[in-house]
DNA sequence: CAGACATGTTGCGATTTCTGCAATACAATA
DNA sequence: TATTGTATTGCAGAAATCGCAACATGTCTG
């Protein structure tokens, strides 16, 4: 018997969801499966009642689920009381999109700094398609970006806030959205896209959808060089609201109300499991938690203490 | 954390010695420098102050005694209450020389039988020499028998009691033994030797030292045919004295009083380390060491329970 | 009613962790 | 100085653990 299965454990006994738990600790189902399995075979009994729709604590699963928030606790307390120096130390390694330091990295950061302040942030800012690739090589530890469409193995995404992803048009040149009658005429109306990245898959879709050829008029690199372009009446853009709202040029924007609305960026922290094992990091994914609004949000946390 | 490093620190904390300690609880003395290591990194705290000499608690390890004892007490309980069923089932295998069987293999049987009754005890019985192979290949898991005299690597030893290797003569024929003076001429005496084993080994490093060339009569396998041969006048022998006790031809065997004597027999439970873990063989094993006079008699002891 | 979805489990390969052995470092002792 | 006793460490093999993928089964939905 260990710390981290009577973690689970007890989380499991709360929830009475594998899934949820599962989620919580950052650990796939299986294990968790196979965690419980094995208290069950070390007590000699079985812990839940659970089949494919429900899970319920047995008589024995009571028993030690008091027994884990005991133990659990009285380890928390000794580890508190004889750890001279808790505070984390080092430095941890963050790669962030300009999108995303927009919009939730001053948050984030600013607590992380007053709960953390010993642990030095090494940030990058750099271009959205970047950051995945970073973290793969292992040249960062976390990355702050929006979250792509499908999750990629081994890795663990925590969504923050959402934007929606708008068209955009210049004020001070109307003309430049071509219209047909009362709808804008795509085929014509020049569209500065991105040059890759995840709104750019977005864009390319939406075209796709509607069997519409754009009329490209640049692919740029980087929203702030979209929105440049379109307040100077280059062509329509796309861009996330949030960079939007946080241009200088904003005023000579506007917003152009488009159906069906593309679906928004969901911003958010990614890093690798298994680099929730450290601490710092464990530490800098709960503090980026503290403020979701509604996904896992008291869910995630102190497994690993 | 887990229990079994909570149970070896708990053992040192009381020894405050590694070797005893690794030896008690049946693991490598790395094995346990490398847990308490680990509880140390985990705690953020030295547990001991140890150099080569001495090994004393720190405050913290203090703490951590506490700890643990309430820990693995709680544990205890709630295992023994919540257990449906905590008796043994299943079998264990023994194998035993004629030699152990007269001496220490009642006492240890009837104790396991009244502790253990689910348990089925198969138990072959054989030559002495026999017992490591087959100890070794798995077919037995345990062996009773006299102790080798140095250890084998991965084996684990517990000395039972020990009996002395003594010469013997037959009563009825005096003339068996050959004087030169006072002393025995074992140029001419005729011997009957053990075919192998460890008293053949012991017998033939005493003439070694004495630089003599034993006048070998006969070579015969099993103490009881050495004992039948000498009472018959053959020669004189060299049997475990435990056996000769028990022998029915004792009235008509002497023992002669040679020095230097030769080493005694350990005699002793035997079985590969990696099998402690099976509860039935751990059982076996503490049940055994239960009446050992002065060998870790209260230090083997519930590290796996 | 069929297909998509959700949920817990299991087979299997890969990784991580742990152990034991052998060698090392160091102090006390003879 | 050699020897013994003690804890530790490098290394290689063994064992535990995990994640992925596939599966079994139950529920929802169009």
């Amino acid at each position: 018997m260990d710390m981290d299965s009577l973690k689970l454990f007890r989380h499991l006994a709360e929830s009475l969801h594998f899934g949820r738990t599962s989620r919580a600790c950052h650990v796939t189902p299986s294990a968790l499966t196979r965690t419980i399995q094995r208290i069950e075979a070390e007590v000699g009994e079985r812990l839940f009642d659970r089949d494919n729709r429900s899970v319920r604590l047995t008589k024995a699963g009571e028993a030690l689920k008091q027994y884990a928030e005991e133990t659990i606790e009285r380890w928390k307390e000794l580890k508190n009381s004889l750890a001279g120096d808790t505070t984390l130390h080092g430095d941890i390694s963050l790669y962030c999109s300009v999108t995303a330091a927009y919009g939730i990295l001053p948050g984030i950061l600013g607590r992380f700094r007053k709960d953390c302040p010993e642990v030095q942030i090494k940030l990058q800012t750099g271009d959205a398609a970047q950051g995945l690739t970073r973290l793969k090589n292992g040249e960062v530890e976390v990355i702050i970006d929006a979250l792509p469409d499908k999750e990629a193995s081994g890795l663990e995404f925590m969504p923050i806030t959402e934007t929606p992803l708008v068209f955009i048009a210049p004020l001070a040149f109307p003309e430049t959205v071509i219209h047909d009658g009362p709808e804008i005429d795509w085929r014509k109306t020049p569209v500065i896209m991105a040059e890759q990245g995840l709104s750019r898959e977005r864009l390319d879709r939406w075209f796709a959808a509607k069997k519409i050829q754009p009329n490209i008029y640049a692919q740029v690199a980087g929203n702030e060089a979209i929105i440049a372009m379109v307040s100077l009446g280059c062509g329509v853009g796309v861009v996330p609201l949030l960079v939007l709202e946080k241009s200088p040029l904003q005023e000579q924007i506007t917003v152009l109300d488009i159906s069906p609305r593309l679906a928004p960026f969901s911003l958010g922290v990614c890093t690798v499991k298994k680099n929730l094992r450290n601490p710092k990091i464990l530490a800098f994914w709960e503090i980026s938690a503290r403020k979701t609004p509604n996904h896992e949000k008291n869910a995630a946390g102190n497994l690993r203490g």
